[in-house]
DNA sequence: TGCAGCAATGTCGACGTCGTCAATTGGCTA
DNA sequence: TAGCCAATTGACGACGTCGACATTGCTGCA
């Protein structure tokens, strides 16, 4: 591999002012830049981070852990914010997946640290935080699509369930719906409590009572192998003498299963009734026809915001130790919502 | 940060006698061992890779470069799989992404020279192949989902497309169905041709002629920016006079679309028409109700296998310069599909 | 003319690790 | 007892880069 003292061979000076010419510092002459850079190009020098790093103390690598997460369709996005950002910020992304497993995440903390990388993403499905202390140093953490257990502080980035939940009620009565349906999340979800209490508390807002809604549970179990029942419970609202205008399912991927409960008893969408999901997971989203009402969840600034933040806390600048920022969850409306007539 | 030399010092020894035990060299004494274990333990340190990396001008990091695949939702497993194979065998992942971009592209590589990565995943949806060579050094590469445009040679891991596409429609085949509809993929992708022409070819080979069948273009267009006919083509083709007992979809997004426009005719699946997939895409296909017969694409395996490749690649193991692997795609026979009767 | 002041460039060593080779110890043989 | 060998341990330098500091040469002004 050629290194610096190769090019200051060729270019006839020493190595510090190829370094210099590297790194556009200042006091060297037009002439000298040129005879360096034309070095450098001739010989295809490329600086050798590791070296560097080992003198600044800097890496400008960032990691990302997953949990499950990256089993799930959305993580792309995240990941995908995160490597936008780091590539507009020079910096670097390595990652690395647990499946939730206490072992590989220790281990993963270590390669990490061995790495000497500036600081981490840790992006969880879950409310839950375990940053294995291995050794008294420890890296700048942020926490992305989640928060910190009680009793520890680490700054955190999340989506607001709760007001897109508020958000996507609201519209439904809006439209003139008095009596819904809601099929409920997983409750290990973070998500899970928040939308269901979104929903509740706007109804409640809107003097609907507790009749006027039916609420199921659409899944339980741990998560990667629940049981789901989504779809028989759907079949089974959508089959009630009073059948709801409306039906809330607490994902897109729900929603696919209530669209298919609807048409199969022969009911439109929406002239019959009206199906909104949550998430905006697009391949779904969009696959539906008519295409799906829902709320969207902000995945790809979670992952450049959370970044960013990352950046603040590994700069030092206050305050980001323990800031907690939430994301707004847009309400995007499709065909799959319309008034009641 | 603790380095090697506070760890010698606390315990009483040289620098070199931690390096000895921490790379669990011969030689050296069982109590010389413990007393620097118990340094290392209680210093919490950790050698610092990028200081190692410099002397061995090895890295232990393999990179990934992805293209508008992580913009997919099958990108996932394939990054998994890799980082599954790079946890066992001792590997970190760096990871980029160029949304197709040219500039971006070169910059990755630039990126991950400079950190002297050991080598290359090329995760790419087209068969396409652009490897800059900034400098003449470059970096052992494997493809992966895509293989070298001719005249270029690089080893590449790839789905049997075609196997998978002919064995799905011998199953069609073998469930007596004689008149068949084919929605095709965006031709753009690497499986379009392959997938069409397999199905041409099983069904040529088991006796149907081209009046059997019923072939229409879903989409077309860019990449991420197409148009879609699914639905409406679907719409078409099971509303024709002499509809077909079974539709073949490009994916298992397709699939959705064509269950969505079957059931809004008040067909039933798979009793009024069978429907299959392709790619085992599970948020799709385990989310249909009845759940879909389809071809399970081999992501996960893709990366795995891969990273494997590129490790003999590494290594220098004779032949894998030139390896073009191709992972059997199989069929996943569900509730879709049924028997004529 | 002499010298301060500054720009341009170079020398040297340190970062953390490990390969090379030398030094030390203890035991065993002749 | 001298001599030898193997096992154990350490001293030192090199990897590629850059910070601290030194050197060189030139300009401008008293």
């Amino acid at each position: 591999m050629v290194s610096i003292k190769d090019v200051a061979r060729v270019a006839g000076v020493s190595d510090k002012t190829v370094s210099r010419v590297v790194n556009g510092e200042p006091n060297v002459t037009a002439d000298t830049i040129e005879k360096v850079q034309l070095a450098i190009a001739g010989l295809g020098y490329i600086p050798n981070l590791a070296a560097r790093s080992i003198r600044s103390n800097r890496t400008d690598i960032i990691g990302i852990i997953t949990d499950f997460i990256s089993t799930t369709p959305y993580s792309g996005d995240i990941v995908r914010g995160v490597q936008d950002w780091a590539g507009a910020n020079g910096r670097t992304v390595l990652l690395a997946n647990t499946d939730g497993d206490q072992d590989r995440e220790a281990n993963v903390w270590r390669t990490f640290k061995a790495h000497r990388i500036d600081g981490v993403l840790y992006v969880a499905m879950y409310h839950r935080v375990v940053v294995p202390a291995a050794g008294e140093v420890s890296i700048p953490t942020v926490l992305v699509n989640s928060h910190a257990e009680d009793g520890y502080s680490y700054p955190s980035i999340e989506p607001d369930d709760y007001g897109g939940a508020y958000d996507l009620t609201r519209h439904l009565i809006d439209l003139g719906h008095r009596r819904i349906g809601y099929i409920r999340l997983n409750p290990l979800l973070l998500g899970a409590n928040q939308r269901l209490d979104a929903f509740l508390a706007a109804a409640q807002a809107h003097g609907l009572s507790e009749n006027d809604m039916i609420i199921r549970l659409g899944m339980e179990g741990p998560i990667g192998r629940e049981t789901n029942y989504v779809y028989r419970e759907a079949l089974d609202i959508l089959s009630l003498p009073d059948r709801p205008t409306a039906l809330v399912c607490g994902n897109d991927e729900m929603a696919l299963q209530a669209y298919l409960a609807a048409l199969s008893l022969g009911l439109r969408i929406p002239d019959d009734i009206t199906i909104v999901g949550f998430d905006d997971f697009r391949t779904v989203s969009l696959g539906l026809k008519p295409e799906l009402t829902t709320v969207a969840l902000p995945y790809y600034d979670l992952g450049w915001q959370g970044a960013d933040m990352l950046d603040q806390l590994i700069q030092g600048k206050g305050g980001s130790e323990t800031e907690r920022r939430v994301l707004r969850c847009s309400l995007v409306t499709r065909r799959s919502s319309t008034r009641v007539c």
